[in-house]
DNA sequence: CCCGGCGCCTGAGGGC
DNA sequence: TGCCCTCAGGCGCCGG
């Protein structure tokens, strides 16, 4: 699932329906998450992104949870008694006072859960932030040589976008993935910036991406996909000149674009 | 420092 | 229906 707007969308709807609320309970369902030895109950004051984690802040210390590839949230209210027992890759649940449990579900189980008393994992620029813009980014890009798509996914110098958002945000701006970062002018350095700002701002209007495991805590899903210019449409007409969406592998990851008009 | 390759897991989908 | 292969929205580690 998730990049930016899809944690984005995420902490919105849980910043609404959990902030305040006291957590009970927390069963781990799978050995891989850790026990976190929470003082419980707790209070979760607020909750925030940072990067691609979800920082649920507490009274004793931050919850952060990390979806990876297949992981995702669902919220309820739930009146009577239920199951202790894990629905189908349900990996963790937690219980508030009030009724309302929060599943985390992961398939696939790359997703993690970590209990820290204080500080954050290292993290790059927030790309929907005032601070990131053609200078800083500039800064970022010029200061050493790499491909652009794996500068694009390293979280330490931009915080966020994943392989969907790095290869839409290529495509406005109409620069191929295979550039070396210190290659870009400095038009081109604005337009991808951008781009990027753009292309997040309007996943996030529409609550993300949904191909398979993605949804929003309520359950519902994201419109993004509809709205996607080269992402999984190899071979199809590219909207702005018609010619045929191409994927190759770059850094191991599947990359869509458009050969005529990404220069 | 950079890159590609691989591993971590499970499930979905396509070809035969 | 079943088998085998490939692929997947992330990321850390390894060796060249």
């Amino acid at each position: 699932m998730p990049e930016l707007p899809e944690v984005e969308t995420t902490v919105r709807e849980l910043r609404k329906k959990i902030s305040g609320k006291k957590l009970r309970k927390l069963f781990i369902f799978d050995r891989r998450l850790g026990r976190l030895r929470l003082p419980l109950p707790l209070t979760i004051h607020s909750v925030d992104r940072h990067g691609k984690y979800i920082v649920l802040h507490s009274d004793f210390g931050k919850i952060l949870l990390h979806l990876r590839m297949s992981g995702r949230l669902l919220l309820k209210r739930e009146q009577s008694k239920i199951s202790v027992l894990p629905e189908k890759h349900e990996r963790a649940r937690f219980v508030f006072s009030g009724g309302s449990v929060l599943r985390f579900f992961d398939p696939r189980r790359f997703g993690t859960l970590e209990w820290r008393k204080d500080g954050l994992p290292e993290m790059g620029v927030n790309p929907m932030s005032s601070e990131f813009d053609q200078e800083s980014f500039r800064d970022i890009l010029h200061s050493r040589s790499r491909g652009l798509k794996a500068l694009l996914l390293d979280q330490k110098l931009v915080a966020g976008l994943g392989n969907i958002y790095a290869d839409e945000s290529l495509w406005h701006a109409k620069v191929n993935p295979r550039r070396a970062s210190d290659s870009l002018s400095r038009a081109e350095i604005q337009h991808l910036t951008a781009s990027i700002k753009e292309v997040l701002r309007e996943a996030i209007k529409r609550g993300g991406f949904t191909l398979r495991d993605y949804r929003k805590p309520s359950g519902g899903e994201g419109s993004y996909q509809k709205f996607r210019k080269v992402y999984d449409r190899e071979g199809l007409p590219c909207s702005r000149c018609r010619s045929k969406i191409e994927r190759v592998k770059i850094g191991g990851r599947s990359t869509y674009f458009c050969p005529r008009c990404q220069k």
